[in-house]
DNA sequence: CCACGTCGTAACAACTAGAGTTACGACCAT
DNA sequence: ATGGTCGTAACTCTAGTTGTTACGACGTGG
């Protein structure tokens, strides 16, 4: 499916903050957080972008700068997440339309497209079942 | 997400296998499908052999060569089919591992594959409650 | 009011996967 | 033997993800 790490990456950007704030700080960094992931801090900033439009995530700019959560881990979803950063869906149609000639050409858009609705619908609930702060509670945790 | 479409082309094919022998026809041809698919008669070879190493679908070779169903459609289910053509999962990890020294990064790895296990599963549940028969019936009612 | 640290974002390269296409050998009923 | 079809390799094209460099915009602290 080529799946990415997109999600992973934002759920751990975010969890990151939230904890970071929780120990007293104001703002992260990029390239603190970017530390923590392992990647370059652009990948951070840009996905912090997606998020902040969104309304999860903000950030200062100047001397000082960095990024705060803009809600508690507790109110942020995995879903929020997810939707925040994956506009599209998980399965596509056919790339080209099939021939509306044929019955089955005709009739198999609309037949998985009803399934789709479902498997997305399964997906956003499962994630919407799962906080930051279930996240952040499972990680420390473990250690 | 970089959504593919391959388990609706394969939903496609083998549904229309199964409408053509259920007329009366013995094997279908890799070039029917792809003119009802609308695509390359390789590209439905391709997919198709997939689904018959996981024991979905049949060929023949030589004249009068093609394929068949190697359950009736009742007996298929979508996630019989994603199964066989879709082997890696929605989400990933991390493409470098995080930092091991970080409390995120240590634990959010495992954290977000607790997620990712039940997002799966949920996603499954919801595919295997359809069979390309109750497809095939979507198809005709609305035609 | 300037300097520094950080964000904001464009631009580009590398890599991967999906999809389409061509080509050709393998196979087998007739 | 012939002809139609599968089996599969090889190639191109496109698009998305990720990493990287670069540089302007911004604003706080000195």
């Amino acid at each position: 499916m080529s799946a990415n790490s997109r999600l992973t990456i934002a759920a751990h950007a975010l969890t990151w903050i939230g904890l970071y704030q929780r120990r007293g700080h104001e703002v992260a960094t990029s390239e603190q957080i970017a530390a923590s992931v392992n990647t370059n801090p652009v990948v951070i900033r840009r996905l912090l972008a997606e998020l902040r439009k969104a309304g999860l995530a903000e950030s200062r700019r100047g001397a000082g700068a960095g990024w705060m959560l803009a809600r508690d881990l507790a109110a942020i979803t995995l879903l929020d997440v997810y939707q925040a950063i994956e506009p599209g869906p998980v399965f596509a149609l056919h790339r080209a339309t099939p021939n509306p000639e044929c019955v089955v050409g005709h009739g198999i858009g609309p037949a998985m497209t009803a399934v789709y609705d479902g498997v997305e619908a399964a997906l956003r609930a499962e994630l919407a079942g799962t906080t930051l702060e279930d996240v952040l509670r499972d990680i420390l945790k473990a250690a």
